[in-house]
RNA sequence: GCCGGAGUGGCGGAAUUGGCAGACGCACAGGACUUAAAAUCCUGCGAUCCUUACCGAUCGUACCGGUUCGAUCCCGGUCUCCGGCACCA
């Protein structure tokens, strides 16, 4: 071994080793308990960033550790392949996405090579390899034919220019983001997965998921927006239909004064009888079709409206209100239509005042500083119920229960729960992405393709212009095919799927990578699942982990996983920052991992992210902190190289023989401790690394003592390599062999630690006097309180203390203080 | 607006169950080694005050208050920052 602590030839000899000796591969051993650790598969973008490297980088020390307890560890990779780049890529450089993505896949798996992750590589997927989307359309299949996957016609944003669809994110204040057109709104046939028909699953088991932070767990309930209310009929008049509205507030429906319909809402046309009404509410409807879905929703947009010229009876006091149709309300919540109460909804308020509409008070505050007669704002806070029949003088909360029921027994209404979440829409005009095996067959219909003829292949011969409907249609090869009901003549979908899609099962495939006989072998996934640690970046907490969240839960009722929720524990790594923000570009504050790896190594670059903060927090990247991470390293190549001499031959156990031993022991086996205990249950790896930085501080202590013992020192060195290895594996590998040992440290097992060396004979005891320290004394470790307390009280400083006082109180806390209130 | 989370030295952070605030590292300063530099090693490093110095005192975990022998930690209020949702009836 070198005396210089050379990092690139070091590292570049133990990923060879790795590799060659297959160390990472994993397969099934009922002998052994299971775990599952896996971070979210990178997008093949041709570049690893830092982000990726905090991500791995943690998954990895776990991984490592958990291997070196006995588990049998699960830790695969993969690439989330298909995607617009690729398609941008191939407009602008006139590259084929395949040929693009693989190309980057190809890199990107050297640059996570070069960091030495334990990665079982022959279980490596990419979801835009035909054997993987073989599987994706099978599993879309399923859904179908469950009915679970239907195609609907809906209004989505359209750019004429451009010829193709947006999404909401690309419209910016009703105008296209890059042609700048005014966007419409268009009706078009769309793919969804009826992912409502989980809502309440997927709500209520997010209380399963005990190991998940709050934060995300809050974040999908809110997501799903699950409320209760009914569902109230009111009769039209002149109108053979009845107007149905959800509403959470059935306690306010003698405040009702008007009703609102959302502009698309199907009766809106049969509602405006006269002539001159349509035009308005043409006029209307033409410039709502400018708004995206993001300003049709956005609080500030003003509330605007039509009367449609007829009425409502209110079910409650049989009077007549006018029907509007504005722009606040949404088609696609409840019913398209609600009741309007502008005494206790502030939205209902301004839009009342606006158009001089009655404001009736339902429910009284019994506040003084609210004054019902003249409202500045809606009272929407619970209170007696007022002007509302029979129902008068009970509270509203009881009134909810008491006018559903009263509702529900005329026929009027039903108690209803709604949610805010809304089937998937799945189906992109795109080209780089799994191909909807569904064809269209004028006799059958929609008809799924044979499994026996998956996958359907993304054709060769189609154009990139980035514009109009999906490049498919352009393929000559693709379209035309035979119904495989009928054998008639069919055409095939030309969309393609979501990439969310591809990323929502992928880690049942990791189970079983490579079967082409089915998706996955369920005997593998009932062994490997639930992924036991899951970790990846927050901004996924709710579309990614939801929509896996739901795969999983259809998987499960198949049979095909055998846990309701896939990811028992989730870690969500916090972002890595230079100068306070985020890495990017466009700011210029971008640091690349291959030039750490480069000038540090991979052993430093790991080190510092794990070091520099606990991994949910924020990293803000320290150029000198890496340095002083790359000291640290090079400090513990030299311990070991200095007194690699001194060790040799030295016996595997010791015995304690002066005090010097006796302390190195106790930071030998508190390091071992903390660094367990960090690992195993907080993923605190910062800390853990700090205790190791202690044993290293100590051993050049000890070892610059005149009388050595090589033999604690020896198990000292060698337990130091071990629990440092999962954090920085190729140093720790290197060191390992050159104190004679083979094989290598991921086979080893974890050191143990020895309970009783990791406390002192004496513990230093803060004394206070009425809380404040005055002084700090020696005390033997583990006095019972009592004892404690005479030994304490017998100190010489705690007599001069007390002396002359009255001692009201003393509060012994052993090994810690003793606190002696006096007066 | 609503829902979360956070606020500790010059900086990243530690304090695991209400018990010595500032572990570990970075930066900085001084010293040793060196012809010199780098590297390495040693020492110091929250603020204010007292003192020639030693010793010591007071304050200090965003701010105000409370509970407690004791609060970074619990409770009430305020401010700031970050994240999510945002006309969902």
């Amino acid at each position: 071994m070198d005396q210089q602590y050379k990092f690139s030839q070091i590292e570049k000899k133990w990923q060879k080793y790795w590799n060659e000796e297959k160390i990472f591969k994993t397969s099934e051993d009922n002998n052994k308990e299971k775990y599952y650790v896996l971070e979210m598969f990178p997008y093949p973008s041709g570049k690893l960033h830092m982000g990726h490297v905090r991500n791995y980088s943690i998954g990895d020390v776990i991984a490592r550790y958990l291997t070196m307890r006995g588990k049998n560890v699960l830790h695969p990779m993969g690439w989330d392949a298909f995607g617009l780049p690729a398609e941008n890529a191939a407009i602008k450089n006139d590259i084929h996405p395949d040929i693009w993505t693989r190309k980057n896949i190809k890199e990107m798996r050297e640059q996570l090579k070069m960091l030495g992750l334990s990665y079982d590589w022959d279980r490596e997927v990419a979801t835009c390899y035909p054997d993987y989307y073989k599987w994706m359309q099978w599993i879309f299949i399923q859904f179908f034919n469950k009915g679970l996957a239907y195609k609907k016609k809906n209004p989505v944003n359209w750019c004429p220019s451009c010829q193709t669809v947006l999404a909401n994110e690309q419209v910016v204040d009703g105008f296209c983001e890059r042609c700048h057109a005014a966007v419409e709104k268009k009706d078009l046939e769309q793919w969804y997965l009826r992912i409502t028909e989980y809502a309440d699953r997927l709500l209520d088991d997010l209380d399963l998921l005990a190991g998940w932070p709050d934060k995300v767990k809050t974040m999908q309930r809110n997501w799903i927006g699950k409320s209760e209310g009914a569902e109230v009929e009111f009769t039209i008049e002149g109108f053979d239909k009845t107007l149905k509205v959800f509403t959470t507030r059935p306690d306010t429906l003698f405040g009702v004064t008007y009703m609102v319909l959302a502009p698309e809402h199907p009766y809106v046309n049969e509602l405006t009888r006269e002539d001159e009404k349509k035009e308005i509410v043409a006029e209307f409807l033409e410039r709502l079709q400018h708004l995206s879905d993001i300003e049709r929703t956005s609080t500030t947009l003003e509330k605007e409206g039509i009367f449609t010229g007829r009425y409502a009876i209110n079910p409650m006091t049989g009077k007549d209100v006018p029907i509007y149709i504005a722009n606040y309300v949404l088609l696609d919540y409840g019913t398209g239509a609600i009741m309007g109460v502008p005494a206790h909804d502030q939205r209902d308020f301004e839009f009342a005042r606006k158009y001089s509409l009655p404001i009736i008070p339902v429910v009284d505050p019994k506040d003084p500083n609210v004054d019902l007669l003249n409202l500045k704002e809606a009272f929407v806070a619970e209170g007696e119920m007022i002007n509302s029949g029979s129902f008068n003088g009970i509270s509203n909360r009881d009134a909810i229960k008491r006018i559903t029921e009263y509702l529900e027994k005329k026929g009027l209404g039903t108690t209803t729960v709604n949610f805010r979440l809304r089937d998937w829409l799945i189906s992109r005009q795109r080209y780089w992405g799994t191909p909807i095996p569904m064809l269209y067959c004028e006799t059958c219909g929609w008809v799924p393709e044979k499994i026996e003829n998956l996958p359907v292949l993304l054709p060769a011969d189609v154009e990139f212009t980035g514009k109009g409907e999906s490049p498919l249609t352009t393929s000559k090869s693709f379209i035309k095919a035979q119904c495989p009901q009928c054998g008639g003549i069919a055409h095939r979908e030309t969309d393609t799927m979501d990439t969310f899609l591809d990323s929502s099962w992928y880690f049942l495939r990791y189970t079983d990578a490579k079967n082409i006989e089915e998706a996955w072998d369920k005997e593998k996934s009932d062994y490997w699942m639930p992924v036991d640690q899951y970790i990846g970046g927050v901004e996924h907490a709710i579309l990614h982990l939801l929509y896996a969240r739901f795969f999983n839960k259809f998987f499960f009722d198949m049979g095909y996983s055998p846990c309701a929720e896939p990811f028992s524990n989730l870690l969500t790594q916090g972002m890595v920052l230079k100068n306070g923000a985020k890495m990017s570009k466009s700011k210029g504050n971008v640091v690349s991992p291959e030039e750490i790896i480069k000038k540090y190594g991979a052993d430093t670059a790991r080190l510092f992210i794990l070091f520099a903060s606990p991994p949910e927090k924020e990293l803000e990247w320290s150029d000198t902190g890496v340095e002083g991470s790359f000291r640290f390293l090079s400090r513990v190549y030299r311990l070991v190289f200095e007194l690699k001499d001194e060790i040799e031959g030295a016996s595997d156990n010791f015995t304690i023989e002066s005090s010097r031993d006796k302390e190195l022991n106790y930071v030998l086996n508190t390091a071992i401790k903390k660094v367990t205990e960090d690992l195993g249950s907080r993923f605190n790896f910062n800390t853990a690394l700090s205790a190791i930085m202690i044993l290293v501080n100590e051993i050049y202590k000890y070892k610059s003592e005149t009388v050595i013992n090589k033999a604690l020192l020896r198990c000292a060195i060698k337990s130091l390599i071990l629990i440092l290895s999962p954090f920085t594996p190729h140093i720790c590998e290197e060191l390992w062999h050159y104190i004679g040992n083979r094989g290598t440290v991921y086979h080893e097992e974890w050191p143990l630690y020895d309970e009783d060396a990791t406390v002192r004979d004496e513990t230093e005891i803060a004394v206070q006097i009425n809380g404040k320290v005055k002084d700090r004394i020696m005390l033997a470790s583990g006095l019972p309180e009592a004892d404690f307390l005479a030994e304490a009280m017998k100190n010489d400083i705690v007599k001069a203390l007390v002396d002359g006082k009255n001692v009201i109180k003393t509060i012994p806390v052993p090994d810690k203080l003793i606190n002696i209130v006096i007066k």
